[in-house]
DNA sequence: CTGTTAGCGCATTCAC
DNA sequence: GTGAATGCGCTAACAG
């Protein structure tokens, strides 16, 4: 948007004023022409002379001039469909909260009259992943917003959403080889190297003589595959933060299996006795708390853990103490900002593609922990 | 707003769909009388029977309606101008990233006319602010969002809009005694206790045999009063950490006189000379990269420093390495979280008052620096 | 008290 | 090719 500032000194202080928006009416009677031609030059539906078009295009520029996309919706008078495709997840859990920045993207737009489909599937069950993207097609979506946990099956979806021209955004991940309208994720592996500052830093209190220190990285193991190379991209992240701040060859890893409680507690437990120097754990996967918990229950109190993901249980765990830090990667602002971005690739008729909307990525303890769930309230 | 969840199993997946957002024309419809009646209904301006009251607040009540501000706004077919007072500030500082929030969200609702006046003030210049103050009730605005400086200049520009009836949205700092329409600032004791933390984390790497450590808060002296009011509260936020932490006894203070260089330099370095025990700095004001700068080119490297606040100076100390973190309080969110307060107050007729929008606080180091941007980037 | 009406910015249809 | 006319959700003024 074109801001005149029409500054004029008086008493001590400077005044602003803000440029008002042209209407398509305007433009037209600048331009000399009726409204109906000014829109069929917006929306290139042809049948414009050159001399109309020119001056319109003169008028245009000179004003930028942006319509208004919802007075625009209401012209339409149709409303939009948007299908979703996710994996279920539980309330708290991580892909919970991007469903719920959808819903409150879906909320804050609601002027907009969108019928969203939401297709779940289990994030571990190929068979129902495949079963949940082959619908969406059948859906007639005018945009699907994609959360992939399997590459080659959401591979298949964005070819088919390609072959039949309908826009699709990407949430968590992105898919290599797929042309979507945007997608919407945090960088992984910038991820691995806050993470490993973290682990650095809530790993040297409080300061002890002697032995240099150790860092373990824990990852559990069921994930689909999308998880994993996500896992593989913050570990990478890690140790590029250990490498590039020159503490060399102090990294130890352990896997947890997640399925199996006793067995995940025993490795734990023995991964701890037998490496004494480690003085903090990151939990490489969403489930920090279960370590956090282990340790908690086994009265190892001095070596603290970080997690990520803001999931109910990592909240609690660092409300209770047992978790130093919380890697937030704001699953919400993905998912809003792919309704968003559907939105306006629906609205404005011929908008760019490709766009990679990076999450910002913070650090949550205990002490900003209560002020960080508000962020885009309205 | 309400979601019905119509779910049926298909495959291994289900489906969901939103609700249809119901319009007046359709509320007047299902309570049997016309849209004119609902619309007076909503707005209450009277000259409603009982009888049609009631019909319509039951069908409202049941439906969950929400008005459309949007199409609201056309059908007002006039804009609403805005009153924007708060201290003038160069570009990357802190009163201009707010500027640059209610900017960003006067853009996000172009499609809203908001005519927007700003009237900047000198920060330390009480004159400067009472001429600005006094100038908002001329410009008979339909809402004003006030950044204070001066908490007596800020209370009585308050009370003069309470008498006028014109509502207010501070920014920055509450207001004890105002009764504004929303305000939107971050905790400062809350900050504090954050940077506790961080000072207390930077502070302890590497480890150090003997010995106990000492933390150092560095306040710049010239500000005005709310702004002092405000490192007050930080540096009770950053005892209280420590007192909470059971660390007693190893806060040392160091004031600086801002507007003189050389006298800064020395009486920092004489610190660090006289406190060979402080591992790290917290500067409590918003110049940061200055105290940070000066340890540099004198070669102290070993001792972390903690500002607050993104400006363009802290940001490149921390690119630099010269900072070690940053507390964001998130200006810019404040700023088009004030202007959002405004235009629902202007629109939604009955709002409720006083709402306080506690923003979130970050923690930005080297590693989350690329990222923290583009919060609410469209 | 109430329904009707006009008009806002936009998109579309339909004569001319 | 083009402008006029219509309708969307909403508000406000007006006539009964």
């Amino acid at each position: 948007m074109k801001i005149f500032y029409n500054i004029r000194i008086r008493y001590a202080c400077e005044y602003q004023f803000m440029a008002k928006q042209l209407t398509i009416t305007e433009i037209a009677r600048l331009a000399g022409v009726s409204a109906g031609t000014v829109d069929r030059i917006l929306h290139n539906r042809g049948k414009v002379s050159d001399k109309a078009l020119a001056a319109v295009e003169k008028v245009l520029s000179e004003s930028g001039y942006r319509k208004n996309i919802h007075t625009s919706a209401v012209g339409l008078r149709k409303g939009f469909s948007i299908a979703v495709s996710i994996p279920n997840s539980d309330r708290g859990e991580y892909w919970n909260a991007i469903l719920n920045g959808i819903n409150h993207a879906l909320d804050e737009f609601s002027d907009i009259s969108i019928d969203c489909k939401l297709a779940f599937y289990n994030q571990f069950d190929i068979y129902s992943c495949r079963a949940a993207f082959e619908s969406i097609p059948e859906m007639k979506p005018d945009a699907v917003i994609i959360g992939a946990s399997f590459p080659e099956e959401a591979t298949s979806l964005c070819l088919s959403l390609d072959r039949k021209n309908i826009p699709y955004i990407l949430v968590n991940t992105a898919i290599p080889g797929s042309f979507p309208a945007a997608s919407c994720y945090a960088d992984q592996e910038a991820c691995g190297k806050l993470a490993g500052k973290m682990l650095y830093l809530i790993g040297s209190t409080p300061p002890q003589p002697g032995k240099h220190a150790e860092y373990a990285i824990l990852d559990s193991s069921l994930s689909d595959t999308c998880t994993r190379q996500q896992t593989a991209a913050r570990k990478a992240g890690i140790r590029e933060f250990f490498s590039r701040a020159g503490i060399e060859n102090c990294l130890r890893e352990i896997t947890m299996p997640a399925m199996n409680p006793a067995e995940s507690e025993r490795s734990i437990l023995e991964f701890i006795h037998a490496h004494p120097l480690v003085k903090s754990i990151a939990v490489i996967g969403p489930r920090g708390y279960i370590a956090a918990d282990i340790l908690a229950r086994n009265g190892i109190r001095d070596v603290p853990v970080l997690a990520f993901d803001l999931t109910e249980g990592n909240r609690k765990g660092l409300q209770a103490g047992m978790i130093s830090a919380i890697i937030d990667l704001h699953p919400e602002l993905q998912g809003r900002t792919a309704v968003k971005a559907a939105i306006k690739h629906l609205l404005y008729k011929t908008p760019e593609k490709n766009i990679s909307h990076l999450m910002p990525v913070d650090i949550i303890v205990a002490e900003n922990l209560p002020y960080c769930k508000n962020i885009f309230l309205e």
